[in-house]
DNA sequence: TCACCATATAGACACCTTCTATAACGAGTA
DNA sequence: TACTCGTTATAGAAGGTGTCTATATGGTGA
């Protein structure tokens, strides 16, 4: 098979006419071209052009090898294109999977202002549970996930973005519950509101009140963080959420931290993507921006 | 612009998922593979390839490159292809301007001959006047022009083919005139059989009565070879035609030649080519059929 | 006939491709 | 755990090839 670089020369001097013409567009010299076109004659075996004295004109099988060649060119030119479009972010696409309501509180701000910058970036965005966050990622469905950490597993490269804390919030008709320390017990008293039961969240209230013998059993189950934090704020009991999303909330007092005695671990948010899969230049990007503090 | 030959490289890498392997395809090693690979990629700025303990796979960015890259390389697969038809006669064309009845005569033992032993490479034939061949020549419309010599153009090649030589035949009835030497007066007497009068045997003939003082007005005027010797057979008169194309009518006594007391000169085939235009494969070794002495 | 614009050729040199040898790494297996 | 096998990566050397400069050659048009 003959070596593409001469398929790039054999294009320009048919393209312009011209054996210099050619040499100008690629930056060296008319013997060097010259010497080109001959070396693809002599390897095709085939006479490509007829040589004149205003330049060259493509002969029979230089017109067909040309019509060929034009094609692939034209592919390639416009593979270049896009591949640049690629590097500055004026096309491209990222897909995130978030986990739980991580996707609205955490992600969201990051996703507009990326989005601001680069609005070519096609984003999308699903969500699912931790594990299925995971098996995407593995199934190639999504470039990132967004999920809380601790999470192991050696095929994932796992970088931490905020520390969030979750507790115990209320509204103001259990606002006594924010006053001095509740036990747990205590706390067993109000109606409880949880999320619902796969969640890791869950999970981890389930085995704090377990671990200090008392079994956690929620009023009302829900599918959705906001409806939790909603259902807190009007009064219908105890929600356990992540403290760094009500923030809005425990400011101007429709909600209110419930001052439990035990302590609740923090825990980091886990950017994570596949160890041996390098992420596209629009996802790494994206994952800079998720990293910057101050952002 | 990115070296194409990179581009040969990347393809076999991704077509195969393995540096190794694309090595074996290109007969080259794996590390003048990984080489190339790390070359592009620097190039582009962009990872084409996720490395793995098996072999190589495309990132995002890469899938996108290999997109447009397979046509490319598709492209010129077909081109190769191509050109390699070209050169084994497995395909191509041949446009070939026959004037007057060099066509019939001369040309098609030659034609049937070369289509039987390149039967894909297909002949396209067209008739004229000599100045149309030359004309249709100049236009790129034929490949090769049959005309009788002299022909005096520096644009054109003029090969020559075989020596052929005019002569007056009539039939039977006639027959006298081919006993002992007749004048050209003598020959007036006759009737008179000619081809339409802007062909150049026409011209000659009337010239070479016009230099003898006399008149040249036929009897009869007509557009084909074919009907000049069938005219003559049977009869009308005395056709002026080329001795190598009634041989066989001569021989079986059919027809007669006249013979005159005037030399009429020979003349060579002309197979006239364009100077500074290249023949295609096909077309080069069709006028090397005509060039060759015993067809 | 001359100047100008093409392409062709020759010879030199530098760079780049390719090589060999070896390292590094991961996966599978005993 | 250690060993092997397969993969890719790296380093350094050498040869080949692409490119250059200088010049020849040849056709075209003034």
């Amino acid at each position: 098979m003959v070596n593409f670089e001469l398929y790039k020369v054999f294009y320009l001097t048919a393209k312009t006419g011209s054996l210099s013409k050619a040499a100008k567009e690629l930056y060296i010299t008319q013997p060097s071209v010259s010497h080109s076109i001959k070396l693809l004659e002599d390897t095709l075996g085939l006479q490509l052009f007829a040589r004149t004295s205003k330049g060259v004109e493509l002969t029979k099988e230089g017109a067909v090898l040309f019509s060929y060649i034009e094609q692939a060119y034209n592919f390639i030119s416009l593979a270049e294109e896009k591949l640049s479009e690629l590097r500055n972010f004026s096309s491209g696409e990222i897909k995130i999977g978030g986990s739980d309501s991580l996707c609205k509180h955490y992600l969201l701000p990051f996703l507009e202002s990326f989005h601001v910058q680069y609005p070519h970036v096609q984003i999308n965005l699903v969500h699912g549970t931790t594990p299925e966050i995971v098996k995407h990622l593995k199934e190639g469905k999504i470039d990132i996930g967004i999920v809380r950490t601790p999470i192991l597993d050696d095929q994932l490269q796992v970088r931490e973005g905020i520390t969030i804390q979750d507790c115990f919030v209320t509204g103001p008709k259990y606002r006594e519950l924010s006053m001095g320390k509740v036990s747990l017990a205590k706390l067993l008293t109000y109606p409880i509101i949880l999320f619902s039961s796969n969640s890791s969240s869950r999970k981890f209230v389930t085995r704090l009140f377990s671990e200090n013998g008392l079994l956690l059993e929620p009023e009302i189950e829900l599918g959705s963080v906001d409806l939790l934090i909603e259902f807190a704020k009007i009064g219908f009991g105890v929600s356990f959420v992540t403290k760094e999303f009500v923030a809005k909330e425990l400011t101007d007092g429709s909600l209110f931290e419930v001052n439990i005695d035990a302590t609740i671990p923090s825990t980091k948010i886990g950017i994570i993507t596949l160890k041996n899969m390098p992420l596209s230049t629009a996802a790494s990007a994206f994952v800079a921006e998720l990293e910057s503090p101050g952002d």
